[in-house]
DNA sequence: AGAGTGACTTAGCAATTTACCA
DNA sequence: TGGTAAATTGCTAAGTCACTCT
């Protein structure tokens, strides 16, 4: 037997695990045979013993007893999915879609069929990451579509006719016209030397237009047409969207599992990246360069020796075939700007990705137990004699104070920002006696700014780290970089980085947090404090982001809402009086806020409101129209609209006149004080949960609290969370993290602690 | 030890989807 | 029931750190 047919044979035992495909090709052979109907596909399969690539005995026999149970847990599945299969193949389309929905609540039944590695003793050893890897390889951008005859770039007010390849440049950058990365001249200028290259490279223009000079060349045109595309694809009907979807679920299906030692997992990112300008953050000396589109023959692909190997597209060939089972990625290839590699991976939700967070907080918790010493002999080193152990002791103290990053070397070609050892003179201030202002750009080109007390030593320290004849442009920590940090941490404890001081005090500090908060109060009561406490991590790790453009205007409006409830709440107060003014003198407290409202306030909200009102019904009025003419109905006439804003009108006369003191007219329902109380309650509720909300939404304007949730906390202390306060896990894992923290759902309890 | 490489985690923003409100 | 805002996911840039080679 070939190894290559034996391989097929074995991965078809498996295949019961790949079933993702409508048809019952297995995974292993869709990349094989092309075109093949299922039925002949299925007589192929012959049953075969397990076939492992690694060349390490030892090793297999190792883990073969575990993979044995898994198999036969497989078998047992296999007949149940067979059937499944069978079922759907009878199905027209629009059934199937049912179907499928039904079978994604299924799968959550099915768990018990699951590989739960977190169950079982965990090996230490991560050298090797797979025995067998079966994947069908990347998917590829669609190739350049290019622009309508007539659309096209102008230079000194000429249109310009260009090979495809320089076009599809060119709309590269017509695409961000009007976006920051556009109107960067830094950016502008690494474009327009790209684009020229490639002009040059495919001949020139094919009008005879010499191109010379950025500012004379005009991308409107392209960019207007591009807007228009968007447009369009806003226009289309939900159902249209919807049958575009589906078409393109289908053409990826194939590219999102592999199969890993036998188990159908997640593929992370299978689609290789599109040819662009490269968008660097911050004042990156490279931002704008074309960032060249990928073909096969720039792709090494690893998997099993004995895996088919997938086809590549028509007319091309893989750059290599790789059977490295040390590592975890399944494609990998060149890209041009920095030279470096970009890797096709497992998702979130495999179970390499999982193993590896796993032991990532545990490395953290470890740290528990020797942070004490840490502490103390930093401390002590903080008055050593040597420079290079007080520049470390100073160092960590940074690293573990203020969560700051170890901050390696950066080369001139990259945007200038720093970490702890790459800080320079410039980044930190010092203020008699203790205080210390950092200011610095970090990764992403993310401000650092903080205005902090530290440790009356680390102020002198750094004090003697800035002294003549160093100054602006040299580095705080000469004798240091994060290699010597790192190697001095391992003496503590193995595995010990600077990165794993920012997981344990994010997780730290979130138990912390969470210890603080009582279990009482509603499950909305309960989330807000959670976000505060996660935020308390976004903040000390300076996770941020930027404040969406519509940001100001919805605290605005937010503001105007409670504003015009509380109006509401008082007016309803006032009504009461005038139904029964004795009442009064029997809770005076209760009617005392009506002062709070000026006249000028209450002349504004009612001003708002009629605007709104106002506005509301002339919109109304244009879609209602818009409808008709769509229908071919009898258009609503002029007089409608007038006889809408006149009942706003009646409105606004009302106000005034209650803003005169006249009678408050309610709705007719409200005719009693306790139905009047009752309303006014409700009001009460409404308005506070706009200000919390508010609150909220302020708070958070700055501070992203995706980062640490996803990277930094320890899951296991939000499910902890989540059962002891009895908090659905779903308000606080969306569905992408509940299954990348499957295991951390499902292996704690109550009592668990970071 | 120092540069260079390779493989992995961490990061914010853009695009897309979902929720919400009138 | 459509338009808007919030939530979520996708994308890929930008870090960290180990390892190799000299």
């Amino acid at each position: 037997m070939t190894r290559s047919t034996s391989s097929s044979s074995s991965t078809s035992n498996n295949r019961s695990q790949l079933s993702s495909d409508e048809d019952d090709i297995p995974l292993s052979q869709t990349a094989l045979i092309k075109n093949q109907s299922p039925e002949s596909s299925e007589q192929t399969s012959v049953k075969n013993e397990t076939d492992y690539d690694s060349d390490d005995v030892l090793a297999r026999q190792h883990k073969k007893r575990k993979l044995k149970k898994i198999k036969e847990e497989e078998d047992n599945k296999n007949a149940a999915l067979k059937n499944s299969n069978k079922k759907r193949k009878s199905m027209k389309k629009d059934e199937l879609k049912e179907d499928l929905k039904g079978e994604e609540e299924e799968e959550e039944e099915d768990e018990d069929n699951e590989y739960k590695w977190w169950e079982g003793q965990n090996d230490d050893d991560d050298t090797i990451k797979w025995h067998s890897l079966i994947h069908n390889g990347v998917l590829f951008p669609p190739d350049y579509n290019p622009l309508p005859a007539h659309i096209k770039l102008y230079y000194d007010g000429k249109p310009v006719d260009l090979p495809l390849d320089a076009e599809e440049v060119a709309g590269f950058y017509a695409a961000l016209l009007e976006t920051d990365h556009g109107k960067n001249p830094v950016f502008q200028k690494n474009f327009f030397n790209d684009f020229l290259q490639v002009l040059k490279e495919t001949g020139g223009t094919l009008n005879n237009v010499e191109i010379k000079d950025f500012e004379k060349c005009d991308f409107s045109k392209i960019h207007a047409f591009f807007q228009l595309q968007k447009d369009q694809k806003k226009q289309l009907s939900a159902q249209e969207r919807k049958q575009l979807r589906l078409e393109k679920e289908k053409f990826e299906e194939p590219f999102k599992f592999c199969e890993l030692d036998g188990r159908k997992e997640q593929v992370g990112n299978f689609r290789v990246e599109p040819p662009d300008l490269f968008r660097g953050r911050g004042a990156h000396p490279k931002t704008g360069k074309l960032k060249r589109r990928v073909h096969a023959e720039d792709i090494v692909l690893n998997l099993s020796k004995n895996a088919p190997i997938p086809p590549p597209p028509e007319g091309h060939r893989w750059g290599e075939i790789r059977h490295d089972n040390t590592v975890q990625w399944l494609a990998m290839w060149r890209e041009n700007i920095f030279n470096s590699f970009k890797y096709v991976r497992l998702a979130a939700n495999s179970s390499l990705k999982g193993q590896s967070d796993y032991k990532k907080f545990e490395k953290a918790r470890q740290l528990k137990s020797h942070i004490d010493a840490i502490r103390k002999d930093y401390r002590k080193n903080l008055k050593s004699k040597v420079m290079l152990e007080r520049q470390k002791a100073v160092a960590i103290y940074l690293i573990d104070v203020f969560a700051l990053r170890a901050g390696g070397e950066k080369s001139e070609d990259e945007a200038d920002t720093v970490g702890c050892c790459s800080l320079r003179y410039e980044h930190v201030t010092l203020k008699p006696p203790n205080t210390v202002i950092f200011d610095f750009l970090g990764k992403d080109s993310i401000r650092f700014y903080q205005e902090v007390e530290v440790d009356k030593q680390v102020f002198k320290n750094l004090a003697i780290f800035k002294r003549p004849p160093k100054q602006p442009g040299h580095q705080l920590f000469d004798r240091l970089d994060p290699s010597i940090l790192n190697k001095y941490l391992q003496n503590y404890m193995p595995g010990l980085t600077a990165k794993v001081f920012r997981t344990y005090n994010a997780s730290k500090t979130m138990q912390d947090q969470l210890d603080l908060i009582p279990n009482k109060g509603s499950v909305a009561e309960k989330l807000l404090k959670y976000n505060a406490a996660n935020r308390t991590v976004a903040i000390l790790c300076n996770h941020q982001r930027t404040v969406t453009k519509g940001h100001a205007l919805s605290v605005e409006r937010a503001n105007m809402k409670i504003k015009e409830l509380i109006w509401q709440k008082i007016r309803l107060k006032k009504a009461i009086l005038q139904m029964e003014p004795t009442i009064f003198e029997k809770e005076p407290k209760y009617f005392k806020e009506i002062e709070d409202l000026t006249k000028e306030e209450e002349e504004e909200i009612h001003k708002k409101i009629i605007e709104k009102e106002n506005d509301r019904y002339r919109k109304k009025f244009v879609r209602e129209n818009d409808k008709k003419k769509f229908e071919n109905e009898e258009l609503l006439e002029e007089k409608v609209l007038t006889e809408w804003l006149d009942k706003v009108n009646d409105l606004k006369l009302q106000y005034e006149k209650e803003l005169k003191g006249g009678t408050i007219e309610l709705k007719p329902s409200l005719n009693t004080v306790e139905k009047i109380k009752t309303q006014i309650e409700k009001l009460e509720q409404r308005i506070q949960i706009s200000s919390i909300q508010l609150k909220d939404k302020e708070e958070n304007s700055e501070v992203s609290l995706g980062t640490s949730k996803v990277n930094y906390i320890d899951p296991r202390l939000s499910v902890v969370f989540c059962k002891k306060y009895n908090v659905p896990i779903e308000k606080i894992f969306t569905k992408a993290l509940r299954d990348k923290f499957k295991w951390a759902i499902e292996s704690v309890d109550e009592e668990w602690r970071f």
